[in-house]
DNA sequence: ACTAGATTTGACATCGTTGTCAATCAGGCG
DNA sequence: CGCCTGATTGACAACGATGTCAAATCTAGT
């Protein structure tokens, strides 16, 4: 009685290899090579183990074989991003994922959200599921805890976001040049107060925008005092409002320079809200979807995320194979796409 | 000489609990308790034995564990989507993450671009890394080849499209009653000839939101002949050529309803192209970024897709702590969101 | 001082698989 | 017919952890 009592719901526990070979009436090594398609198995014993199997309904636990095998990958890789909910980390994730699945390695994902706990936590339960790498957008300022993995040969590399405390490979956009041609192109559209929306000060590729920004005014011998520099926004609405307060205020920018994707957005509503998106230029950092349809059009330097994540995760496979070369540092340029918004004269239409 | 090689490239392999368990000069079932958190042990011996833990940087595997402990959860989930770089997807990610995370589950995300071979693929990677359930929006049109997960245990839930072949829960949103909500409000416009742009016929929610439509149409007594059916697009790009086609065509639509997300953009950019904007209606079904700022903004039929995901991995959950009632069918309502495309008149200005 | 009872601890089998190695088998050759 | 060779096969240990259970230690009551 008490013997059927696993069939209570109808459900039996998943085949084992062991079962498998009861059934076939081989041992369990058999199993195992027809399995894994090793060689010297005849093919009449090979059929009646892959019949046993699929009677069986019987799935390998690649786990239970990964402890014993000599390689030891679990063939999975961990991906953490800033949230699997933003364009711009699905897009990474996506180029990743297609790498990853032609060598038959599935991914981890898991959202940060820019919190340096969360990365902490994140990548500790990717650790004990013993991913065979880790591909990450950092939300911590130093990453020397990372050290220790690396040593115990797990490879590490980071997209869009430069490592710090660690030596470790590197994919990322060309941040402070990107921003810089934004400004250039702003100036040479004869702007000379030009507002900078910038992401939170913590993070690495925000500095590196708001570097690229102040540069180039620099270069253009344009004070900085004239360029309203507004941080430590993140997200749709604190964006919002800063760019609403800038407008309202005694002496508003005739340039916007939003330096990222959810902060273009926010801009993009505080102006049509005041009715200035005619009159105001704005040029954003990274594509925003339905850019080219608004009118006027948002002129943009457009990332590459597909190109990021496919540079990381081959990285991360050279790595796997062996290649242990001096880290690298790949930067991934960006591409100013010019749609209207940025092209948007000043008021007084000064011109060079 | 040999015995070091290990240190060769300067990384020695990961440490064992039986490691831990000789620095701190305990047996290494202590360090099991220590390490779960289980009862009697004495606090100088748990010091002993986080402080070897620390020294070491050791980490449990936790697959290790599992093949022994008695309730075999891997502690990970399996999520299936169209593409991880859809927004929608990406929404319903983002929402079964969070519930995962809470739990201390990670998520492996797969793509399937509606491809069913994929899905075949995808979901047998998952179940030999042992998931503990798997959350689908299926790209096959039987699933029966689920029904031996179903009865080994694994719960099955299914997101965004409905199981055929199979008993088991399902989380949609409602694709007909919102199809038959945009035409009724074109209706209401005035407008008779509405065109139906819509995704890959062998997708079930692409057939429910065409049936949604056609009914809303046969309720108002107007003769489907009037309105253009086209089917199986599947991007931006066939979208846009198949409405060119119709607005270049004898008889264009006063109005149109695109049943996807990609396919509203492709829409759009027809629309535009063709300088329609301002006179042909549009209704989207899902809601697009940027679509308020758009003008005329763009009226959709919303989904909740944050809801899907949540409602779908709650399931899950309660699945896995032992409810066992016949399978659900939850129905997320959806949002008609007016922004203006939605109420432009039919040429002639017909009122009811 | 001695023992019952509770607390703390570790030896050992075990989970599902693969690596090692020896046993068996078939066929060919002297 | 016996022996060698190479192909085929399976017994067994091991991977890193947990469950079981008994041994060792402590606490308190007489």
């Amino acid at each position: 009685m008490t013997s059927l009592s696993a069939r209570d719901a109808g459900s039996r526990p998943r085949a084992t290899m062991r079962q498998v070979a009861e059934l076939a009436g081989v041992g369990i090594k058999t199993v195992s090579r027809v399995i894994n398609g090793e060689p010297n198995v005849t093919p009449q014993t090979t059929q009646r183990v892959l019949d046993a199997a699929r009677a069986l309904d019987y799935q390998p636990d690649l786990h239970a074989g990964n402890l014993r095998r000599a390689d030891r990958r679990t063939r999975t890789l961990g991906l953490l991003v800033g949230s699997v909910d933003n364009p711009f980390s699905g897009a990474v994730h996506r180029a990743v994922e297609d790498a990853a699945a032609e060598r038959g390695v599935a991914v981890f994902a898991s959202s940060l959200d820019d919190d340096p706990q969360r990365e902490r936590e994140a990548v500790a339960a990717f650790l004990r599921r013993r991913v065979d790498g880790l591909i990450l957008t950092t939300a911590t300022a130093d990453q020397t805890y990372l050290e220790p993995e690396l040593r115990h040969g797990t490879p590490v590399v980071f997209v869009d976001r430069e490592p710090s405390g660690i030596e470790t490979d590197a994919v990322v956009s060309d941040n402070a040049g990107g921003a810089a041609r934004a400004v250039e192109h702003l100036l040479a559209h004869g702007h000379r107060r030009i507002a900078y929306l910038g992401d939170l000060h913590s993070i690495q590729t925000a500095r590196e925008r708001r570097r690229g920004f102040l540069d180039a005014l620099d270069r253009a011998a344009v004070p900085a005092d004239d360029a309203p520099v507004i941080e430590d926004l993140h997200d749709q609405g604190t964006a919002r409002e800063a760019l609403l307060r800038l407008l309202d205020g005694p002496n508003p920018p005739t340039a916007v320079f939003s330096a990222q994707n959810l902060i273009t957005i926010g801009a993009l509503h505080a102006l049509r809200e005041r009715g200035r998106h005619r009159d105001t230029a704005l040029v954003g950092f990274d594509d925003v979807e339905l850019a080219d349809l608004l009118e006027p059009g948002v002129t943009v330097i457009a990332q590459h995320p597909e190109d990021l994540g496919r540079i990381a995760a081959e990285r991360i496979f050279e790595r796997l194979d062996g290649d242990d070369a001096p880290s690298q540092r790949v930067v991934v340029g960006t591409t100013l796409i010019v749609r209207g918004s940025g092209e948007i004269p000043p008021p007084g239409g000064r011109r060079t």
